[in-house]
DNA sequence: TATGAATGAGCCTTCATTCAT
DNA sequence: AATGAATGAAGGCTCATTCAT
């Protein structure tokens, strides 16, 4: 008896998976408006109605996908460790785990990446909030995290909810770019997280593709750089 | 007769213009695929058919909205004039200036800025790409700016692409942040202008807050930060 | 299994053959232009919606039933045996056989033949198509027929493309005339194709009414007919 | 005063006939629904609001162009002069007078006649009854033509509606396919009016071709038209 | 559980016509 | 007479969702 439900279950949640998954496809290929339930059961060879034993409509799809990203995105940045950090060098590594970690799951969700940015804010309000909510969490963590590394002298004191907006932006146009679009597919993940990291830490001051001379600042004076004129672009 | 004429296509700017704005509020409010044609026509007190005399469509208009508020944003960038800076602090002073005139134009296109952020992408292929276009030229044009910086020894060798990518992602999350959802909405233009240069300039190693110190690195306390010597500013 | 299928698929059949006869009704009264699918649902008793499940739109729908008609008289026309059609008598006794099949068939959809006289060439330009390629087809059977008959001798030689011409012409005023405006309603439809055929074979030369006289021209020279004879109008 | 008044009324009638004119060609090129009434204007270089000093509406307008070709078609028509005739032969060279000189004024109306073909019957109630009346006048007239020459003992007695629809048919569908679609282009209007004429006269009795033999049947027997095989397609 | 036929609300757009100038 | 901006009614079609089988 119990064997037998459980056997439903599993089929259940199967099929489940199966037609999300398709909605993803489906939602990042024409975008969340011009996307068709119908296309979403073609794609898994079931009839229009048995979508709705599933799940309660489209846009409720929507959102669970949407929750699901944003849910992997949080999980993910909130397995930093802040124990043992002691110095920008410690910094340093536990940053480029976390990054490198992050990079892979978006990697892995490429398609819910680029529906996240692409769609997910023109969806309907109840959307909107899912994912400001998001964002006010992440503030939220970042802002701790750049605190406790304020009061151990790893960072200078600022507003944190600005250096936290700071942070998102420029680590989620990165992905944009790169997941997404493409644009900067030529770059090594790890070359990408280097860059996030050491303009974080050290904004444009701190050369970056010579990883020996990381943490050691270039003498920023023309006679030095001048003959640097085309940068080794990593 | 021509100056009939003249009348007559001033009037016609002006309704188009009242046209434009109204749409701007109802994309605003709706977003773009719940705003209704008649909610716009409603605004302005004219019939459905005059808004066709005016744009192809809704799409059409929408679009329209987007290029301006790109060519406005390009403009404003392009305004940076490089000629005379020959230190981090002309560069500040020059950044400063042109991040306060971008923030001043946003603040006054507020709508549209929300606009662009939350429902551009979701709307046609044919606006993405304008979009897309938007990204890269800004890309080009910041890339030139690093380029000439790092040769004046300003700013450190590294791949521009990906500084581009990040200071774009720095800026227009914040931008997003203070205009479009408020959150920052207690820090001055000023301060968010100042934190968002510091950290292109030097990350997370000099505070901001008080002006009198700026340029001159807090102590890191290097018994913490063992090998991190504190990077000489210009 | 298969049973409910199949019962699925009668259903089907018969709403879609509902609504392709509500839609001739409805085309009929307004004509094309004036038709609104919603009266042809509502005929029906069915939504809006529901048209859409069984026709593309409304000009395809037209589309099909200008088809249908059409097919059916070069069917009806095509079944037409020259085979065993040795003398004009032969020749008129199977005219008379297909002209009366037409007629009937005619009859039978005496509201598509009004339709396709009235409206089918000014619905669109497909639609032309397709009915220039019936006169198109209609006429190559016709010169095809009389080649023949005129190899046997049957009929004289002449541009079959204008006597098919003429043929098609007659036949249809005649079929206009008495199917879809009853101003000949008075004509049994053996009289007319009786007129017809005669017309083909003699022109004005032989009378008609009195079958017997058939095949016996008239003496058509000048001495007889100058006392002017009343002639029995039939 | 009365000079003025009339230099006015000539500049007003011209202008009148300018946009009828243009009108001709919109209608042909794209039928009367998918014209334009903008479309008009624009040919004739005035604004929109011009086309109603000098019509009532589009399809008033229609109305006028259609009755216009009646009338011209009638009129032709009408021209017919019955007096002299008293032979075949007199009757022969009287029908080609008049088909000649009708087919010169569709030749020369040749927008108007595809017009009237293609779009009239679907345009309006009205219309149809313009059309309906023009189809009863002609049959009246054809009508009274066959009365006497029937009494003359020209053609022999049968049903003279029948044989004026089948007249009718006969001539348009000629005119339909040579004026209008061109698919007997290579036919002169002489050879189509002759086939039309010995038709009418003959049916299939008579040879065409060789006017020498006009008025004499050829001899329908199989030794004569065996080597026939090949008729000269005028 | 699965099916898929049926629903029906809802909107963008066109264009003949009007009328103030 | 001429203009052309403004009008506004009207309808084809889509598609998420339901529900009888």
């Amino acid at each position: 008896m119990s064997a037998q439900r459980q056997r439903r279950q599993a089929r259940r949640d199967e099929r489940r998976e199966e037609l999300k998954q398709a909605a993803i496809e489906v939602f990042h290929e024409h975008g969340y408006h011009a996307a068709r339930v119908s296309q979403i059961v073609k794609k898994v060879g079931v009839a229009q109605g048995t979508f709705y034993l599933y799940f309660e409509g489209k846009q409720q799809l929507f959102s669970e996908i949407i929750s699901d990203f944003l849910e992997m995105v949080v999980t993910t940045v909130a397995s930093w460790e802040p124990g043992a950090i002691d110095s920008r060098e410690d910094l340093r590594e536990e940053l480029t785990r976390v990054g490198l970690m992050l990079t892979e799951e978006l990697l892995r969700n490429e398609l819910s990446t680029a529906i996240f940015f692409n769609e997910a804010m023109a969806v309907a309000p109840e959307i909107n909030e899912l994912i400001r909510h998001f964002y006010e969490t992440l503030q939220a963590m970042l802002s701790d995290f750049n605190r406790i590394l304020c009061q151990r002298g790893l960072i200078a004191p600022m507003d944190f909810t600005i250096l936290g907006s700071m942070t998102i932006g420029m680590v989620e146009r990165v992905i944009l770019e790169r997941v997404v679009y493409g644009t900067l597919k030529d770059a090594e993940p790890r070359a990408i997280v280097d860059h996030l990291i050491m303009h974080f830490l050290a904004g444009t001051i701190e050369p970056i593709g010579e990883p020996a001379s990381a943490g050691q600042p270039v003498a920023l004076d023309r006679t030095e750089t001048s003959d640097n004129a085309a940068p080794t672009e990593v």
